[in-house]
DNA sequence: CTCATTGGCGTTTTT
DNA sequence: CGCCAATGAG
């Protein structure tokens, strides 16, 4: 296979794609290779047929390791590898490539560690906390070293699981941590040291690993001298999607890897880098060349194919006053195209019945549901939408924010099964008790001590002398527990758990029908696993990611629109999308304020929502804006300016649609009927912390 | 001491 | 809606 059989790719495409391959001699691994990819410029096109011209020179596609963002990436960069190899060999190709070890991080870190733990004295079996259990956990612990009685308010358990979740990633000291980004718990840095500590002794004892612990063992297997020549001798080429958003402890543990940077790619574009606040850092990318000798190839992807020019010239002038970065300017071979819209509405109302207008007009004109997205910055800037679309009988699936695996009583099914796999694991034991009326956590504490005691044998619980108010519903939930430990196959297991569970529900909860149809479609997605182990991970590390009106995802014939977080929609295209509430206080996030570096990423956000589109882009900008939620001020309302983003140089970009288009923003004087009682609250609150 | 109930309050983004 | 603190009942 000596031929370049993909004359369609542009210069630069194709010497990402052939670089370090097809030289003379055998394929060898060659030196590390960056890959600056602007939005739309053709990335996972580029990256999959890097992938698939290494397989079809020979490299085995089992020694291949694809680390990309979410399992939905990983999953179409398989298809597309597999779809690009059987065209260049018009279908000669006898099988189609296998390719092992494409996943997020994480879900490769759970797999490693899980086929290493032996060598590193980590039981294999270990339960993955998600972030509420995690942060469940870390209550515990507090409760157990007496912090929650302090004179002062000690800092919530999610904020204590941020800072701590915070230090690991950034592989930074709490102290300085506390400084940056928390300083309102600087007071507690002793306490929240041995907090951490009693943290993650307890994630030991009771064989738990939280979202950090897979990155952190997994960079520490890689310090050990023979584990880590072991591990990175298992794969020839390790690509990585998405480098901009990886953080310290990814870069260290791809570095454990491929010291020298041989056979590794990492592809991303920093003026995308949008997950600080999981402590991913530019600067992984920005300095990516320059930590090898010689440092690592540069290649720039520049012709964006993906929207039309009056388009791109918007969201190049928004991401042009971004700081640092590898200058690039995308430019389009094509011509024309509409200005994107900038529409001022009245107020939240009228920002929905604008888009869902715009949104059925294309329709008519052609444009299909599913080429259309609506995008926003919080998962609840779309309630009013989604309201008005069930209304309208419009289908739509929503991407981010709860998802239906937060809900409670979701929580609590999968809390039973976790319990079962791993009688040790105090957080599913402890909500699981709780669910019976008498038992609180005095009685879960105890009963959780004697089953330690028992070394989790279950016959401790069935000895156990619950309180009187218990003491009726006590036996069912130890018969449970018991048959579920025994049992050999994993089907009927969630039956097993709904005949005890189910009756309970109405206690529990009001909306009854509408939490037994979720835990229908859990019992349908745990059928999809092989086993119960598998079912717990998988909904720790990809949980089920979009929920729609209805209960279960739509017929695969039917249209739906797509609603998304602008975090959820990185990746993805759309030919028409709407972006709701470029307002300054949404975009950017008024929580997100604090420093520059935070408003530059909130920039980035905003150009990441942009350069989603096709066709048409219309972002809207409700002149008027409800306060949401604070009683005390009833109805009351703000007028909130366009984003700062949007400079007055920058409207000639847009076609400005509705409100008062002649006068310059800053200029619009509409006396508030509310004197901006809201901005202040929200002040006030961090002022708190302060 | 332990548990259940009630009312107040705040709500970014995600592996 | 769900978390948290305070209060009241066994």
């Amino acid at each position: 296979m000596a031929l370049f059989p993909f004359p369609y790719l542009n210069p630069a495409q194709r010497s990402a794609v052939a670089y370090g391959v097809g030289e003379a001699a055998g394929l060898r691994p060659g030196p590390a290779l960056l890959v600056i990819a602007g939005a739309g410029s053709g990335k996972t096109t580029t990256l999959a047929h890097r992938v698939a011209n290494l397989i079809l020179h020979d490299a085995d596609p089992r020694r291949i390791l694809l680390l990309t963002f979410g399992r939905r990436m990983a999953a179409e960069m398989i298809r597309r590898v597999e779809q690009i190899c059987a065209e260049a060999t018009a279908g000669r190709l006898s099988a189609a490539p296998v390719i092992e070890w494409a996943g997020t991080f994480h879900a490769i870190g759970a797999r490693l560690l899980r086929l290493y733990a032996d060598a590193i004295g980590l039981d294999a079996g270990f339960s993955i906390l998600d972030r509420g259990d995690a942060a469940d956990l870390m209550d515990l612990v507090r409760d157990e070293l007496g912090f929650s009685e302090a004179r002062q308010r000690f800092p919530k358990k999610a904020t204590c699981l941020a800072i701590y979740s915070y230090a690991v990633n950034a592989r930074t000291a709490i102290d300085v941590v506390l400084a940056r980004s928390f300083p309102w718990c600087a007071g507690w840095e002793n306490e929240l040291r041995g907090l951490f500590a009693g943290y993650v002794a307890a994630k030991q004892n009771q064989n738990l690993m939280d979202y950090d612990d897979l990155l952190l063992y997994w960079a520490q297997m890689m310090q050990i001298e023979p584990l880590a020549a072991a591990i990175g001798a298992r794969f020839d080429y390790v690509l990585v999607d998405e480098y901009q958003d990886t953080n310290a402890l990814q870069a260290a543990v791809l570095l454990g890897l491929k010291p020298g940077g041989t056979g590794v790619t990492v592809v991303g574009d920093d003026a995308q880098s949008i997950y600080s606040f999981r402590s991913a850092t530019v600067r992984n990318i920005l300095d990516f060349p320059t930590r090898f000798d010689p440092p690592a190839r540069v290649i720039v992807l520049e012709q964006n194919y993906r929207s039309t020019p009056a388009i791109l010239e918007a969201c190049n002038q928004i991401i042009a006053p971004a700081r640092e970065r590898f200058a690039k300017t995308l430019f389009s071979a094509a011509t024309g195209g509409q200005r994107p819209i900038l529409a001022m509405v009245e107020d939240e109302t009228a920002q929905v019945t604008f888009v869902i207008d715009r949104i059925l007009a294309y329709r008519e004109q052609g444009l299909a549901l599913r080429d259309q997205a609506v995008l926003f910055r919080a998962a609840h800037h779309s309630g009013a939408l989604e309201v008005e679309l069930t209304r309208r009988r419009i289908p739509f699936v929503k991407f981010g924010g709860l998802k239906f695996l937060e809900a409670g009583h979701v929580k609590d099914v999968v809390a039973i099964l976790r319990w079962a796999e791993n009688p040790r694991d105090r957080v599913a034991g402890f909500r699981v008790l709780k669910l019976l009326t008498g038992v609180g956590p005095g009685t879960a504490r105890r009963a959780l001590a004697a089953l330690d005691q028992a070394g989790g044998s279950i016959g401790a619980l069935e000895r156990f002398k619950p309180p009187a108010a218990a003491a009726a519903a006590w036996p069912a939930l130890v018969a449970m527990i018991r048959d579920l430990a025994g049992a050999a196959a994993w089907s009927g297991q969630l039956d097993r758990v709904r005949r005890w569970y189910d009756p309970l529900l109405a206690d529990l909860f009001d909306n009854v029908p509408a939490r037994r149809s979720d835990l229908d479609q859990l019992e349908r997605i745990a059928a999809q696993h092989p086993s119960r182990s598998r079912f717990l991970t998988d909904m720790a590390l990809d949980p089920p990611e979009a929920t729609g009106d209805e209960a279960g995802v739509p017929l695969k014939d039917e249209d739906w629109l797509v609603l998304s977080t602008i975090h959820s929609a990185k990746g993805q295209e759309w030919r028409s999308v709407f972006v709701l509430n470029v307002v300054d206080g949404c975009i950017p996030s008024d929580l997100a304020t604090g420093t520059v570096d935070e408003i530059e990423e909130e920039r980035r956000l905003l150009y990441v929502a942009m350069t989603r589109a096709r066709d048409h882009l219309a972002l809207v900008q409700p002149l008027r804006f409800s306060i949401r939620g604070q009683r005390r001020w009833g109805d009351a309302h703000i007028y909130a300016p366009r984003s700062r983003f949007i400079s007055d140089d920058d409207l000639a970009s847009f076609e400005i649609v509705g409100g008062v288009p002649a006068a310059p923003l800053g200029a619009v004087a509409v006396p508030p009927l509310t004197p901006l009682p809201a901005i202040d609250l929200k002040q006030r609150l961090r002022a708190m912390w302060q």
